[in-house]
DNA sequence: AAAAAAT
């Protein structure tokens, strides 16, 4: 296998940059196209960039850093923001002129001239951070208005300057700080908004105190200054800031469970303590721990004066007697088997009801107790009859019990939620005797769903919109990031389920703009995650906004015992169900590690992600999955990233560009790892190995899914192996490790892998046709050459049979 | 570390 294939240099091969190929200009690709005004420009609606000229040359990274750029471009939002990008470039002799002197240059700008002149300032601002400068600067100015309104007469040339190339150069610049910044993090938010688009700071000019008052942090940042007296004296200000921290222990005081926070985060330090907190964490060695952990359950609930009343009162399943409801999801030793018409399945301590695949053969959707309407809205959405998952648990949800669901990624767990809650919504209404009126104005909300990442949300409204419209009943999405107006809108027209994501339902409950006082249907969706740091409280707390007694729901493919928390609290006698048999073995996806060198990973990944199919490629931060999108990029492959870093509406737009097909590569944190369904992902690259098996098997399943084939490959440095090998063996997978390096043959050994799994299906297919060879036996034992001999020969001998 | 509300 040729090593070092690669040129020297750090230019791409050719084969990996058609647009190289095409010739093109030396120094740099061509510029051509770049007249074309209006529909160029990115601030227009229509804005296509490559719908009317051949696709643009890149180019390489010694040509961008000679030029003065960074390595990377800044900008990776996809594919609209780097023609505008290229326009700069028209604009670089001059820049690069000026870029003798540093000084010239930045008198150059457009911006720079009209302030220096409203300000005296001039030299501190360019002493300090290029962008922080002026922000003193300004609110120095604060005292006298007049200069400003006039500083803002310049704001608005700016603002057109946006829509012109010109302004980028600047942008970039912000970029090259991000490191800076980010330490800076606590500041994100203000500038975030100022990045969304300039209206946002022509707000914050009407909140100049504010700023002013931020500008007291800034002093901080300054430190670098000479200026140490004024500043420590801010710093007091900081211990403060601390002190509020600490009163946040006092209001998790509030909360009779916070009181176990603190101690807790404080042991994660030792790692020792992680088995003790143990819920989801995954290290093997919790397992064991976490039944320790089960003493302290009573305990906390004790702590609840509301629980045990509220369970006392609403829930029929509760005994009072014993003190302890009725409950399957603690298998009781001295119950034998309570279900003993299927078969039993302890995992993770839950103990599940599974369905055999096999049993929902033949059932229709009918069949389980939905309606014409919703049957019929299935049937739109494509789903003809029911997967495993969802004939078992929508009889049961129908019934009114509360369920705990696990089917595996992508085996259409929303469907087997979203149906049967909107068809249980409508036999309540009918038996309330409401049933047929016309939609009342700001009714409220009957049923909740939670997700744990926008983006999942509103795929589940997709999903279950047409379903609920088909009876009649309307759904709105509630999630962070957006304008609230329009939820709040929709929330006064009247609404029978909320979709959505815990900050901004809290938020809006905390508004009174959103009242759960009648959500009789709970559910939450990736349950075990909702469980996690993090998310466990808020969700606690909406759901105790709900009402008392209502049905919950809990589904996810990793479901396990971490969910305690709420099920302890919250849930009454759930019914536990999963599906037989969906273990790896069964799995449609492809698992494989590669061990690779640190400083090999970004081009590995670029060449591994050099293909046709889409691929989705897993980053654990947003810095990399931003410095891996750019990587991909140089390198000639159209990819746009995903990540909480981004504005909503490029994350929405950039995950639809994977959907669409415009682009073939998404890179994600760990954002996209649940629940995401976009169809025909055959590679999942995992460019940082994950440090749970759950977040494995979810990242894992964003491929393979509704039983398409997929690939999974892993990059793991060489000191991960151990870790990465308990890993797998958690989750219950098999996998090879291969040493790669760069020079070597990505494709060929991803393609064997492919070949190993088209053996095996033709395998089977020649042995059902010959009848002669056990297939279980076969694959456990052989390698995939010798698959490959194996089907051959057995091809042949069913080309004999089917002759004879 | 990421995600989830803004400010």
């Amino acid at each position: 296998m040729p090593k070092n294939k690669k040129p020297q240099g750090g230019r791409p091969a050719k084969n990996f940059d058609p647009s190289y190929a095409k010739g093109g200009s030396k120094g740099g690709p061509a510029r051509a196209g770049s007249s074309k005004p209006g529909s160029r420009s990115e601030g227009h609606r229509g804005y296509r960039p490559e719908a009317d000229a051949p696709r643009k040359e890149r180019w390489s990274r010694d040509e961008r850093v000679s030029t003065g750029r960074a390595p990377h471009r800044s900008e990776r939002d996809g594919r609209d923001e780097r023609a505008p990008r290229s326009f700069d470039r028209n604009d670089r002799p001059a820049r690069s002129y000026d870029r003798d002197d540093r000084a010239p240059r930045t008198n150059d700008r457009n911006d720079r001239a009209p302030r220096s002149f409203d300000r005296n300032d001039r030299p501190a601002r360019s002493f300090d951070r290029n962008d922080r400068n002026d922000r003193p600067a300004r609110s120095y100015d604060r005292d006298d208005r007049a200069p400003r309104t006039n500083d803002r007469n310049d704001r608005a040339p700016r603002s057109f300057d946006r829509n012109d190339r010109n302004d980028r150069p600047a942008r970039s610049f912000d970029r090259n700080d991000r490191p800076a910044r980010s330490y800076d993090r606590d500041d994100r938010a203000p500038r975030t908004n100022d990045r969304n688009d300039r209206p946002a700071r022509s707000f914050d000019r009407n909140d100049r105190p504010a700023r002013s008052f931020d500008r007291n942090d800034r002093p901080a940042r300054s430190f670098d200054r000479d200026d140490r007296a004024p500043r420590s004296n801010d710093r007091n200000d900081r211990p403060a800031r601390s002190f509020d921290r600490d009163d946040r222990a006092p209001r998790s005081f509030d909360r009779n469970d916070r009181n176990d926070r603190p101690t807790r985060s404080y042991d994660r330090n030792d790692r020792n303590d992680r088995p003790a907190r143990s819920f989801d964490r995954n290290d093997r060695n919790d397992r064991p721990a976490r039944s320790f952990d089960r003493p302290d359950r009573p305990t906390r609930s004790y702590d609840r004066d509301d629980r045990a009343p509220r369970r006392d009162f609403d829930r029929p399943g509760f005994k009072e007697s014993s003190g302890r409801r009725d409950s399957s999801f603690y298998p009781a030793k001295d119950q034998g088997n309570r279900h003993a018409k299927t078969d039993d399945v302890v995992l993770e301590r839950l103990e599940a009801q599974a369905i055999q695949a096999t049993d929902a053969d033949g059932v229709s959707f009918a069949d389980l107790g939905l309606g014409g309407n919703v049957v019929a809205a299935l049937r739109q959405l494509g789903a003809e009859s029911p997967f495993p998952i969802q004939a078992a648990t929508i009889p049961v949800v129908l019934e009114g019990r509360d369920v705990l669901g696990r089917g595996k990624t992508g085996s259409g767990k929303t469907i087997a939620f979203g149906a049967p809650t909107v068809e249980r919504l409508m036999k309540l209404w009918a038996e309330s005797g409401k049933a047929g009126g016309k939609r009342q104005m700001g009714r409220k909300p009957r049923a909740l769903i939670l997700a744990p990442t926008r983006e999942l949300a509103l795929q589940i409204d997709r999903t279950v919109q047409p379903i609920a419209q088909s009876v009649g009943l309307f759904t709105t999405q509630i999630y962070g990031g957006v304008p609230q107006q329009r939820q709040v809108g929709a929330l006064q027209r009247g609404v029978d389920i909320v979709i959505g994501t815990p900050g901004r339902i809290e938020d809006l409950i905390e508004q009174r703009r959103l009242d759960l006082s009648e959500v009789v249907i709970t559910v939450l969706d990736e349950a075990d995650h909702m469980c996690d740091l993090g998310f466990l409280e808020p969700v606690q707390r909406i759901i105790r906004h709900t009402a008392n007694g209502g049905q919950k729901l809990l589904f996810s493919a990793t479901l396990d015992k971490g969910v305690a928390a709420l099920v302890d609290e919250f849930l009454v006698d759930p019914a536990v169900h999963e599906v037989a048999g969906e273990d790896q073995a069964s799995s449609t996806i492809e698992h494989r590690v590669f061990v690779i060198g640190n400083h090999e990973k970004r081009d590995i990944v670029a060449e591994l992600a050099n293909r046709e199919g889409k691929t989705l490629v897993f980053s654990r931060t947003r810095a990399f999955a931003e410095d891996l999108t750019g990587h991909l990029e140089d390198y000639g492959i159209r990819a746009v990233a995903l990540h909480g870093d981004l504005n909503q509406s490029r994350r929405t737009r950039n995950l639809q560009q994977l959907t669409s097909g415009r682009v073939n590569v998404l890179v994600a944190t760990d954002v996209a790892a649940r629940g995401i369904h976009v169809d025909d992902i055959d590679l999942v690259i995992q460019a940082d190995a994950p440090d749970e098996y759950k977040t494995y098997l979810h990242r894992s399943g964003r491929t393979g899914r509704a039983g398409k084939t997929g690939q999974v490959v892993t990059l793991i440095p060489r000191n991960r192996q151990r870790r990465m090998v308990e890993l797998l063996d958690r989750a219950e997978i098999d996998v090879d490790f291969v040493d790669m390096r760069l020079g070597d043959d990505f494709a060929g050994e991803l393609e064997r892998g492919t070949a190993a799994a088209v053996a095996i299906e033709s395998l089977d297919a020649a042995a059902d046709a010959v009848d002669v060879v056990e297939l279980d036996d076969v694959v456990e034992i052989i390698e995939v050459e010798e698959t490959i001999e194996i089907v051959e020969t057995v091809s042949v001998a069913a080309d004999e049979e089917f002759a004879g």
